[in-house]
DNA sequence: GCCGTTTTCGGCCCGACTGTTTTCAGTCG
């Protein structure tokens, strides 16, 4: 399986995180296939992760003479991201390209093959891609191999079956639903007093890798043995006395642990992460003489375990607050909790109405009667009812005289439903000429209008900006809704000036929306950004159904790990609070 | 390669599981 590799690059573009990124793990990867020091290694790896993660564009700011400060970039680290922001391409790269055969990259990502085993069977049998791995392994020769066995070569040939079969990452909605079985079915073996899911899950990330799950109980062996017994398991990778590996049957990995509950506290933290967080936590407690593991908190001095059943109690040692599962990724948490500066994220509680949904009048399923009773159902106060305007065609936009009829039904519906209410609004498109769908004497009667992009989206991004901000800055538009046009693992996002989005939205007083379908859009780190600009958001579910209502809890989600309080937001107020503020 | 209210050198989170080996290295999270 060929992967994707950088090649040179002659035109203009700037290079994006992500391509930044990959290129840094590369350099890891190759690094640690020759033997250098692993923590050089782990330096290229960190300032990948610290780039990807950054909200805006690394290298554009590199080329405007502003580069951000990334942790664990030094000197040298930084002059290369520098040459990459101005030329593309990296010397540093290329070299350590050349004297490494292509397909050793490959074979690094078979499950149980680490770089020492790559070049071992790079030396030994003249191993250099998957296929010559296969074959060696299927005929038998890996065995000739000090410290390999066919056992190895069994191993081989099912990590490679794997990693072809391996699909993109799990979206949080889909593991949702997969965990929520696992735990039904566990919950209720003998001995198990609590089960929750951890890792990535609990930290509510966009995509989800492997499912973490932990349990406290008082017979290990027997949850073990159910995880291991169930149905729809195709292998069981590992099964000790602490933890259990398996892959589900057209699935992802699940990692269960098992732990006494009097150790439950420093187990959800350990399997709770991110790696960064739990770094510094180990650092806080190194300083106050405690070795930190999930196990519990170690005394230096005497050997003493130190044991906290509740995830309070091991922040309460080390003088932190609680700190919320969404914001543990080593993103600043520490020092806020410290300055007891946390801020005081939005719950689903606070969510009093949803800004962006849909009908059958354009393409929904349901009537907007049957929307507005399942959002009450749910709890909501209101909807915003925002079907499409007409130049999205695919979609059966309303024509002027349809959106008049449909304020009738609105009305209707409201004199039925009092007092839950159905705000008239529209999903107005942004056309490629960056004018909008509808003439403003329309516009202006319509309760909510938020605007968006669905077509164009091939334009520069100069072009696809000035539309965005012809949204923005237009006195009837009270939303841009899903800003960034992705689609998670379907649709890149568009490559906007967001800095320059977000200080017009704060000026402007138009909110930008957190859309809680498999767009999730904006993401964490954008919203963040917005966040602290200034600019207000808003959680919107996009529901074309009415099951699709319960999405706005990812965009609830999405809010929480942007570091957003209920007063950043829209849909945390009433309706008429609502209608004041976009006026 | 990074980094310092102990350090500009000597550390770098910590432990479980596997496999092959008789005490541990490699891999993973």
């Amino acid at each position: 399986m060929p992967r994707p590799r950088s090649v040179s690059r002659t035109d203009d573009t700037v290079i994006s995180n992500s391509e930044l990124a990959r290129i840094f793990n590369e350099i890891g990867d190759m690094l640690e296939i020759l033997g250098e020091v692993v923590y050089k290694a782990v330096a290229y790896r960190r300032v990948a992760d610290a780039v990807e993660r950054y909200p805006d564009d690394v290298a554009a700011l590199y080329r405007r003479g502003d580069p951000p400060k990334l942790p664990g970039a030094g000197a040298a680290l930084t002059a290369k991201l520098a040459e990459l922001a101005e030329t593309g391409r990296l010397e540093y790269h290329e070299r350590l390209r050349a004297q490494v055969p292509d397909g050793l990259l490959d074979i690094l990502r078979v499950p149980g093959v680490g770089p020492k085993t790559v070049r071992l069977l790079n030396a030994e049998l003249g191993i250099d891609s998957l296929d010559a791995l296969r074959a060696a392994a299927e005929g038998g020769q890996l065995r000739a191999v000090k410290g390999l066995s066919e056992r190895t070569e069994q191993n081989v040939l099912e990590g490679i079956g794997r990693i072809e079969r391996r699909s993109t990452r799990l979206l949080v909605h889909d593991a949702d639903a997969l965990v929520a079985s696992l735990v039904e079915a566990l919950r209720e073996v003998r001995g198990v007093r609590r089960i929750e899911p951890a890792g990535s899950l609990r930290r509510r990330r966009t995509t989800i890798g492997d499912l973490d799950l932990l349990a406290a109980v008082d017979d290990p062996a027997a949850v073990i043995a159910a995880l291991d017994g169930l149905s729809d398991v195709e292998r069981v990778l590992s099964a000790g006395t602490d933890k259990s590996s398996i892959i589900l049957r057209d699935g992802p990995q699940v990692d269960l642990m098992v732990c006494p509950p009097a150790a439950w506290g420093t187990h959800l933290v350990h399997f709770t992460g991110s790696r960064d967080h739990n770094i510094a936590l180990r650092g806080m407690a190194l300083d106050r003489g405690w070795s930190l593991s999930e196990k519990g908190f170690k005394v230096i001095e005497t050997g003493e375990l130190l044991l906290d059943p509740e995830e309070a109690d091991v922040y309460g040692r080390l003088g932190l607050p609680w700190i919320p599962p969404e914001i543990r990724e080593g993103d600043g948490e520490i020092t806020a909790a410290l300055a007891g500066k946390l801020p005081s994220l939005v719950t689903a509680d606070d969510v009093r109405g949803d800004t962006h949904t849909h009908s059958n009048w354009t393409d929904g399923v349901d009537s907007i009667e049957t929307m507005a009773r399942a959002a009450r159902d749910l709890g909501h106060e209101y909807i915003v009812l925002t079907d499409h305007s007409p130049s999205l065609g695919i979609a059966r936009g309303l024509t002027p005289e349809r959106v008049a009829e449909q304020r009738d039904e609105i009305a209707r519906v409201n004199a039925e439903l009092a007092p839950f209410r159905v705000l008239h609004g529209t999903e107005l498109e942004i056309r490629a000429d960056a004018t909008l769908d509808y003439p403003d004497e329309l516009l202006a009667r319509f309760d909510v209008v938020i605007a968006s992009i669905h077509t164009g989206r091939g334009q520069s991004p100069e072009q696809l900006t000035r539309r965005a901000l012809a949204a923005i800055e237009h006195p009837h538009v009270d939303i841009l809704a899903h800003p960034s046009g992705r689609i998670v693992n379907r649709r890149d996002p568009l490559p906007l000036d967001w800095p320059r989005l977000f200080e017009s939205a704060a000026i402007h007083g138009t909110a930008l929306e957190i859309n809680g379908s498999p767009r999730l859009d904006l993401d964490d780190s954008l919203a963040r950004a917005a966040g602290r600009t200034g600019a207000r958001l808003t959680l919107a579910s996009d529901a074309h159904r009415t099951e699709e209502l319960a999405q706005q809890r990812h965009a609830v989600d999405l809010a929480r790990r942007a570091w957003l309080e209920a007063d950043q937001l829209l849909t945390t107020r009433s309706a008429d609070a609502l209608l004041e503020l976009v006026r």
